[in-house]
DNA sequence: CTGAAAGCGCTAACAG
DNA sequence: CTGTTAGCGCTTTCAG
């Protein structure tokens, strides 16, 4: 390609007749330049789409406008980045971070190699990390903190905790969703979740409070330590479901998808949703409503965490320190669950 | 704070007693460096946690490893990122990326203002752009190529394009779907897709083309212009579906969240799916097959259309120039359709 | 108001 | 094998 080499400052200074300093000051709005001059390197800069380099720019300035955003997933599934509720979180911070006028770079990441992406902040590439999933590594996120590396996690707030989180408040969502199956009537809810994640036990932990103030027995073995993933779940799922009698009238999962998954395992043997089982999902993802029945579930309120992940991790940049936050969610009835006593929405 | 600034490689240096050059040889694996100095730095450099600032080994090296990606949404909705099609594709990218040691940068851009991405490129951000979702902007991704930039889009192959482009084959998709609606029993079949868009004016091509092949007279006014996100795409829908006789005993939507959207407003009426009215939709997004009834659709190789952008791109970048490519779909039979002949999958 | 010159953190000739 | 030096493209004192 007889592409000409791409086009610089210099360029644009030696067809200005002026010094690359001047074109500089014309391009960032300096006030100490004429009017005039201003206006024709400007103009002479559009007409041959001139941008300014950003690399070489930040170098000097020694700044940074990118922030990484890095979904950890499982080395063995290698599984492509899917599930939706960190998806649409993606989608949400993107919108956010270019309100704000920042970049993002998505990383996926092995989660065995976790640490290796404070590499991205002490590479000087980016300039905080916006992780989305906590999972199982607490002490890595720990110690990136403890290197200060600038830091929000999307996930529930621990004990001993160096970093900042930004999650929904999980045990009111756990509480909520129980407390409205036990007020439709149902006695036995089967739990579905991994409650070896920081995120599924504070779930459970409502679940219990919601028996505990109700004054209804906790039902025994109804807990089913499940995966995220849909399809590894419905292994799971199924071979729970051929034990007879079920054992349960109502079932909370801690993902939309897991509720899917048992949604249709359960019509598959000729159970009727929300007739025999009433079903309470988390997270609202999008194709909820669409589902049939319509899933009831708990609302993540994803556009918020959006903004306070990013704001959060702007003031740790700035040097401010970080709280962590946990967000109200909200209780949603829709057709999979609330025979009796809720208004459907 | 008193962070002491970011490490840099003068300090390794002098630290390890020797200059910078030899630092910067040890770090980036030269034979010119004796063994022993060279893991002595390495280890210095390991438990610092130094790494090199890639910004600056960018600029002088006039290289840039990162690749844009670019999603356009549309201005009035603001909506968040949600196609889950799309999301989907993200997530193989992002795999496709760091196996080919790229980063990415992923942006969203409003849709009035497309040929602003071309700046990313101009201004050294990225080494080339892959946008997702051609829409209605061919002229304006038609000038960033003139412009020479690296650019692959995800879209239909059109006259005139001087692009390059990787998408599935829509016509064969659409061939594909209708073909086995009409053997299934289907005599009316109502095509769901907004055909002014490239690849669903190619998907409904497929849907004439099999209506020649098999003989069987096409359809009058059996076409509904949606838009492909599913609330909106509902209030049109809902008012055709309010027209009785309904006219159709088929249907073949340009997406699955359409089909979707479809099946659930059919239900409300009482309509049975696949009883009265077949349905196939198109994508294959995740949960289609967690769908009551699971929805029989064209998958488009999500993965096999991530490593054939990026490199499509890469090529570019070397300046082989490009080449359009168009993916194979497959025809998914499940619950929704397929009464008659075809097997269930 | 404008230009000359220094330097952001790094790599690559070029000499030892 | 190692150090010295020059500069990647830009911004910003410091002098005019």
């Amino acid at each position: 390609m007889g592409l000409a080499d791409k086009l610089q400052m210099a360029d644009i200074a030696r067809l200005a007749g002026v010094s690359t300093a001047t074109v500089s000051r014309a391009l960032s709005g300096s006030k100490l330049i004429n009017e005039e001059t201003r206006t024709r390197i400007l103009e002479l800069a559009r007409s041959l789409n001139y941008t300014v380099n950003v690399g070489a720019k930040n170098l000097r300035m020694g700044e940074n406008r990118t922030i990484g955003v890095v979904i950890p997933y499982d080395s063995k599934s290698k599984q492509a980045l899917s599930e939706p509720f960190f998806l649409s979180m993606v989608g949400v911070l993107a919108s956010a971070l270019t309100d704000q006028n920042y970049e993002m770079l998505l990383s996926r990441v092995d989660e065995d190699d976790m640490v290796s992406i404070a590499d991205l902040y002490t590479s000087g590439r980016v300039a905080g990390l916006i992780v989305i999933g906590q999972w199982h590594h607490h002490d890595d996120l720990n110690s990136m903190a403890l290197r200060k590396v600038p830091l929000v996690v999307w996930g529930a707030k621990m004990p001993q905790q160096l970093y900042c989180s930004v999650g929904s408040d999980n045990e009111l969502g756990g509480y909520q969703a129980t407390v409205h199956l036990l007020n439709s009537g149902c006695r036995k809810i089967l739990f579905l979740g991994d409650v070896t994640l920081p995120e599924a036990e504070a779930r459970y932990q409502g679940y219990v409070r919601a028996h505990t103030e109700l004054k209804i027995p906790l039902p025994e073995g109804l807990t089913l330590s499940l995966p995220f993933e849909a399809s590894a779940a419905r292994a799971i799922l199924s071979k729970r479901l051929e034990k007879l009698p079920l054992g349960f009238d109502g079932l909370f999962a801690s993902s939309d998808l897991q509720a899917f998954a048992a949604i249709s395992l359960m019509n598959e043997l000729g159970l009727d949703v929300p007739g025999q089982v009433q079903v309470v999902g988390y997270d609202d993802i999008e194709i909820a409503k669409h589902f049939r029945p319509r899933l009831s579930t708990i609302r993540q309120p994803v556009e918020l965490a959006g903004t306070a992940m990013l704001n959060s991790l702007i003031q740790q940049i700035k040097g401010e320190g970080c709280t962590s936050i946990s967000l109200p969610t909200q209780l949603i009835v829709r057709e999979s669950s609330g025979m009796n006593l809720e208004a459907k929405s």
